[in-house]
DNA sequence: GGCAAATAATAAGCTGGCTAAGAATATTGT
DNA sequence: ACAATATTCTTAGCCAGCTTATTATTTGCC
């Protein structure tokens, strides 16, 4: 129960603070989730989709439909590389790349409204025992 | 970039725990999420969707969603109750009932995998930023 | 060379979660 | 008593995320 109640907050931390991040992305058209493949493209620009999957940790066909809207919305387009006609490369637009301050302020600020009045030591403790929970649960799978 | 790690391992850990939960309630033939319906009509049965969204912290729709799923496949009915035509209470079956310690034992198992190798203050002091950092998002909102 | 196996992306279809809009019913104010 | 408002739930449609199955292409092996 004493974990019971930790798993209860761990969700409604999680869902909170996807809300938030929700909040502040929509003032700039996107999506929460979305701008991590942004991020990733502005630290590497022209990823295969394979790549981004790995990077960011999900499921390809989950790229797929996210690099499909962020096109839709002008953001990004796709190419096939060179060398490999199966792989479709991902591309910022001029647009994606402009939007770029916007959205790692936003993405900031929630951070810091998130992690305020934590001291340094109780940042270094939360990150410490988020992952060891973290490789408890991953090492599993 | 500091809090932007924080916010990077917060969402890989929200998602590894929903995995892990997914993967041991699939063998009862649930979803992740749909445990946090059940255990609420375990603590209270009867209660009306109104009442689950406020107590789960999501929206009616979702409610009524998920309400319908478990219907379908058996674990819970329902009832418009006594006085208002208006809500549909919900109710678990008898299958609903019997399923609860199978689901419950699955849910702890995943949380002490989770919280594993933690020492008792490690735990308090992990519970404390996690609520202090709900708190910071959850008051904004 | 040619054929089987691996890889890249997509399609289909499911979940939880959301918002906005609608239909019933209750409640409240006058 | 009746009109206006509020509450409860559902529907429609969006998103991220997933698994399974297809289609193209590449690679590897014989």
């Amino acid at each position: 129960m004493m974990e019971d109640d930790l798993s209860f907050l761990l969700a409604n931390l999680c869902k909170a603070y996807r809300n938030q991040l929700d909040i502040a992305l929509s003032q700039h058209g996107l999506y929460v989730g979305q701008e991590m493949i942004l991020r990733a493209l502005w630290a590497e620009d022209g990823q295969s989709q394979a790549r981004l999957a790995a990077r960011l940790r999900i499921e390809p066909p989950t790229v797929s439909k996210m690099v499909r809207r962020l096109a839709r919305i002008g953001l990004v387009t796709q190419r096939t590389a060179t060398g490999d006609a199966r792989a479709r490369h991902v591309w910022l637009t001029e647009r994606g790349r402009a939007i770029r301050p916007a959205v790692e302020a936003a993405c900031q600020a929630v951070a810091r409204q998130a992690f305020a009045g934590l001291t340094a030591a109780e940042t270094a403790a939360l990150v410490a025992a988020m992952q060891r929970v973290y490789r408890n649960l991953a090492d599993q799978a």
